[in-house]
DNA sequence: AGCGTATAGTTGCATTTGTAACTATACGAA
DNA sequence: TTCGTATAGTTACAAATGCAACTATACGCT
């Protein structure tokens, strides 16, 4: 089944929107504090979890494969914004841990950029079309993988 | 100004979305097409625009930068995908130009290419959350850049 | 206990990307 | 005409990425 051009449309400007705001958005916090939206999102996830997390939890939170983890908390820990501390109850893992200088990064980072969510994305939406994208992605994101169908057809 | 909570988690779905849909829909194309999802947008374009375009308008197209399209159209050259031609009317220019077999790959890409997104993004939408989508991230998209407005406040 | 398999995380290597510098052509003013 | 500046595109080098192989620990079964 092919997507109607509505439904197409739609999709280019997902990817349109994603491609300008995410530059957009890393290089406001880049110049202001020094941080990739990468690096703010392994803090915010680690924050929102708590401080910490076994490396596959962050993997799984953040959507980065589990090496780009391995790497991003390799130099966020040169940088002093998390530590690893070995998993006592699991001899294999690994936490990430919030230190209190990325704690603080965080806090200090996320007014730039909930600024900056809001002032090229939130100004531009109404209350409807808001609730219809958190209700219609919501419903994309949950969907399971869907391994089959490839070339199925239908039943 | 901050987001609400509605707006930011609509932001971080649609965050979600892209990164988890991109990533399928380029693993699909790879499979079964030998084409990134990159490559895919460059033919796409190209035939958009009539089956040739300069590196920079290629670059306004796609969104990729003009070194990305420099290297990209190096690489599709070589699969045989896509030409270099001298801009005639200016000595600097280049045109990027789609050969027929670009054109055969655009084709038969697209099937698979438009039934993914179908399957995995257009099926769980209502037509009300797709014109949502459409018209909220048309107006994102298309807002000036702002480069102002960064520490400014109010007036 | 001892073996086979699964999971956690890291590392090596080839590829890709980003930034800034570089070459070449065009354009506008003196 | 010639100089200064802007634009088009490419390239060099450092940094980041993806994939597959690798080490270490856990778990289940006999």
């Amino acid at each position: 089944m092919r997507p109607d051009t509505a439904t197409l449309e739609a999709w280019r400007l997902l990817l349109e929107t994603h491609r300008r705001l995410a530059a957009e958005l890393d290089h406001e916090l880049q110049a202001a504090h020094d941080l990739s939206l990468d690096w703010y999102d392994v803090l915010f996830q680690l924050n929102e979890a708590g401080g910490r997390l076994r490396m596959h939890e962050l993997s799984e939170a953040t959507l980065f494969s589990r090496t780009d983890c391995t790497r991003l908390v390799d130099r966020m820990a040169v940088a002093g914004l998390v530590t690893r501390q070995r998993a006592a109850e699991d001899g294999r893992g690994v936490y990430a841990v919030l230190t209190t200088e990325g704690k603080q990064a965080l806090r200090s980072a996320a007014g730039t950029h909930l600024d900056g969510i809001e002032r090229r994305f939130g100004t531009h939406l109404t209350p409807e079309e808001v609730a219809a994208l958190q209700s219609g992605l919501r419903r994309v994101v949950d969907a399971p993988v869907d391994e089959a169908g490839r070339g199925a057809g239908k039943i």
